[in-house]
RNA sequence: GCCGGUGUGGCGGAAUAGGUAGACGCACCUGACUCAAAAUCAGACGGUCUAUGACUGUGCCGGUUCGAGUCCGGCCACCGGUACCA
């Protein structure tokens, strides 16, 4: 009988569908295991061979859990609002939600035919009503507490299609669709106050499970640093205060440095004013790419006629205005220590400032010295002397003794700018109005549903799409009753991701995001397996929310996620990312056609380190089909015994084990090789497999190819089925041969092979080795001045 | 610049914890079967040489060790993240 792969697929996919073999029992008596993946965006592309890489090794991961016993909720969905379909729709005049509908159709399809263990009743879309009506709600919960509020930021501007720009649009400085240059512009925007979790997203990371990367990511992102403020008094009467970590320079300081939007400028009026005006309008226009790319060179313009006065020196020093400092970290003002800033020393250069070294240790006539280990103070008064961890403490100590500063902690993490001038998204629930100003809507009033419009372009002033549909915006205030309007911009594509894992424990609960019996028993998620490229926006933004949810007593747990792992990519044949452009997409039909699914959840788990980017391979493929074309042959004849051989229990006993932890610590393609290895043996051995070998092989195949595995489980007349079967146990006694092959070492160099039983005594396995032919020859006429023994093995011999 | 990662055959990749480098697979080669091919099965498969043996080999240079892909010191290349964060 011939391995017809298409006919069995498509029979245990039916089967599994009709009888819901794999739906999620919520407050089952086992214990829960929750597994999760990152929902995919429906594109209109459709799935390529990248998407399932995580999605079976979660597969794997869930149906080993099943087999061991526990109650396993393995879920999907779709993170269906945003750009590419609004683009998409615009561009061929098709409704949105059309698109949308269209698209996870044929997600729907291209996953089921893979095999997946999903529970389908709990799939879920972010852009249905019944869904985004909890986006909402959780932004209400968020303005209620204080953490959402409207600020005036700047933003993307394109010059051309006169909109504003998600940061992801703009491209070296120009528009992705037009080319055109992209300027900054303030906006009111809705921002979401993350920074206010800054301190806990980072302890918190202390007790989660997390792959490194994905950890030291996050908290580079968040970026905390230490330091002391400092209060410098002006000529002009105002009190300039400063962040430094370097609190310990202080007496190197020789002039001030403030943003070109710090808000004291616009209070005085020094001897230059048009000068600083110019370079303020000049810094203003200069986009995001002209800043940086400009970064190495300095510019700035002095404040003329206002000075700054060093407290730790008492002198007076210039300030100047530079977009160097930053007007969003820190005060938006720094002291600069040229001797030891890298930056303070260049701009110092240019416009030869005094450079005063403080910190010996270095040349700062070469180049700052900033090393803040190493290096005594000098020139520096009272701390004359001192490590510069101990200069810092004391600095700090004599700051607060004067009351003109302490210390203080900082943070690169910003506020999260939560409005888009978009149609397709959340509309955010709340109206404008005279009286009360922003007014949430009403509970009851949710969802406030996207409403149809004419044209989903971005207006010519860049407002959303809905700022030109005066009958929608026009509403009463909630809290007045007097005339509103509502609020235009919709949110951001990260919102419904911020919590849909917590949608899928009660998917079709109307009357809260979820039930608490089911928040309780599912969460929190124990494996979540996603993208590296989401871990500072996505993986970030859903513990802040969950952190919050948690605060007002939503959810049980503080974490979302026990445990994080990441995939690699897969790229084209060559090379490259796959792209619609250059053509070079391998669709997963066409694997599942030619070789089946079974096969393509093989290769693509084989390919390599899980971890890794993987480069897929057209005729590589075809060697996993050829191992299951052996299994299933192997299966047709073998011996009546439902034990396991004698000849094969051991490296079964050994590839249960490997087979196992393998799975545990991602490492598929070692798993797959290892069963791989035992088909071989099989074969080999020119000694048939028992009918009990058979059976422990398809239970170790059946979570890797569970569709082979259920057709051979069935046709050998084994009860239950592969899915069901309890994940066997190893012996570690029975994964040892009786024998061993002995490494025989003369020097450290490899000079032959013996064998030995196993555990053999170094006087044994020594004797064994001189009775080598080989090794007798090369030890003849020597002395044998030491003899090193790994146990069970390697002999290494140092003769003279 | 800073942070993280990776360098192993023609190719994808293995190698608990310093102990037989190259598991498993692809490609190529040889043989069996076949009229032939495909498929299948069996075997060979890092390089060099004076080839039943020896030397050499895990990005480069050096070190520790009986023994180094693995540890230490110093480099180089590539990939990802981030970027004037005071």
């Amino acid at each position: 009988m011939k391995y017809e792969f298409s006919r069995i697929e498509k029979k245990w996919q039916d089967k599994w569908e009709k009888e819901k073999t794999y739906a999620a029992k919520t407050g089952d008596d086992k214990p829960k295991y929750y597994a999760l993946i990152e929902f995919p965006y429906p594109s209109a592309a459709g799935l390529h061979v990248g998407h399932p890489r995580p999605y079976t090794a979660m597969d794997i991961v869930s149906r080993k859990r099943r087999m061991q016993g526990y109650s396993v909720l393995l879920p999907m969905g779709f993170d269906a609002f945003g750009l590419p379909t609004e683009n998409y729709a615009i561009k061929n005049k098709i409704h949105p939600a059309i698109v949308t509908r269209d698209n996870i159709e044929t997600f729907t399809k291209q996953l089921k035919m893979l095999g997946f263990s999903f529970d389908w009743d709990r799939c879920i879309d972010t852009t249905d009503p019944e869904y985004y009506k909890w986006t909402q709600w959780i932004f209400l919960k968020l303005f209620e507490n204080g953490l959402a509020y409207k600020a005036s930021i700047p933003v993307n501007w394109c010059t051309s299609c006169k909109c504003v720009l998600a940061n992801e649009e703009v491209v070296n400085g120009e528009c992705e669709r037009c080319g055109a240059p992209v300027t900054r512009r303030e906006k009111s925007q809705w921002m979401l106050k993350i920074t206010e979790y800054a301190q806990r997203l980072l302890d918190d990371l202390d007790t989660v499970d997390y792959i490194e990367r994905a950890k030291t990511q996050q908290r580079n992102w968040i970026g905390r640093s230490v330091g002391a403020e400092i209060d410098f008094k002006t000529t002009a009467g105002d009190t300039l205060r400063v962040f430094t970590t370097r609190q310990d320079t202080l007496f190197g300081a020789t002039y001030m440095v403030i943003s070109p939007e710090h808000p004291l400028l616009a209070k005085w009026s020094p001897d230059n004013l048009e000068e600083i005006a110019e370079y303020q309008t000049e810094a203003a226009k200069k986009s995001d790419f002209e800043r940086t790319e400009l970064a190495k060179d300095k510019t700035g313009v002095e404040i003329q006629g206002i000075r700054a006065i060093n407290p730790a020196t008492g002198g007076e020093i210039p300030i100047f205005i530079s977009d160097y400092v930053l007007a969003t970290y820190g005060t938006g003002a720094i002291m600069a220590v040229p001797g030891h800033d890298k930056r303070d020393w260049e701009f110092a250069k240019k416009f030869g400032l005094p450079i005063i070294e403080v910190v010996s240790g270095g040349n700062i006539e070469e180049e700052a010295y900033s090393d803040n280990q190493l290096g005594t103070i000098v020139n520096s008064g009272f701390m004359n002397g001192l490590s510069v961890d101990d200069a810092k403490a004391e600095m700090t100590r004599w700051l607060t003794e004067q009351g003109i500063g302490g210390e203080t902690v900082n943070f690169k993490l910003r506020d999260w700018v939560f409005s888009r001038q978009r149609y397709w998204g959340e509309p955010i629930p709340i109206v404008h109005c005279e009286k009360c100003g922003h007014v949430p809507l009403p509970e009851s009033e949710l969802p406030l549903i996207l409403p149809d419009v004419e044209n989903y372009e971005t207006t010519d002033t860049g407002e959303s799409p809905l700022a030109a549909m005066p009958d929608w915006i026009a509403t009463t205030c909630p809290k007045c009753g007097g005339p509103a309007s509502r609020e235009t911009d919709t949110m951001p594509q990260w919102a419904g991701s911020s919590w849909y894992f917590l949608r899928y424990t009660d998917p079709h609960n109307k009357n809260a995001l979820a039930s608490r019996e089911a928040l309780d028993y599912w969460t929190p998620v124990d494996w979540y397996n996603g993208g590296m490229e989401h871990t500072t926006l996505h993986l970030l933004y859903s513990r802040f929310w969950h952190k919050f949810l948690y605060d007002i007593g939503i959810v049980p747990t503080p974490e979302p996620y026990m445990k994080r792992t990441s995939h690699g990519m897969i790229l084209a044949e060559d090379g490259q990312k796959m792209s619609k452009s250059l053509g070079n997409v391998v669709n997963p039909n066409d694997i599942v056609d030619a070789f089946g699914a079974d096969t393509l959840r093989l290769y693509i788990m084989f390919i390599g380190d899980f971890e890794k980017t993987a480069i897929w391979s057209s005729t590589a493929v075809k060697g996993c089909k050829r191992f299951l074309d052996r299994v299933w042959n192997l299966a047709e004849n073998q011996l009546e015994d439902d034990t396991l051989s004698a000849k094969h229990e051991a490296a079964i006993h050994r590839a249960i084990k490997k087979v196992g932890d393998d799975i545990e610590h991602l490492k598929f393609n070692t798993a797959i090789a290892t069963l791989m290895a035992l088909v071989n043996d099989f074969y080999d051995d020119k000694e048939l497999p028992s009918k009990g070998d058979i059976k422990m092989l398809l239970t170790l195949l059946a979570p890797f190819a569970p569709h082979i595995a259920e057709e051979l489980w069935e046709n050998q007349d084994f009860s239950g089925s592969a899915a069901t079967e309890p994940w066997p146990a190893y012996d570690e006694r029975k994964t040892i041969e009786s024998e061993r092959e002995i490494a025989v070492q003369i020097g450290g160099k490899l000079r032959g092979t013996v064998m030995a039983p196993l555990d053999a005594d170094n006087e044994t396995v020594l004797s064994i080795a001189r009775d080598d032919e080989r090794i007798k020859r090369l030890i003849d006429g020597k002395e044998i001045v030491r003899v090193i023994v790994v146990k069970n093995k390697l002999i290494n011999l140092i003769v003279k």
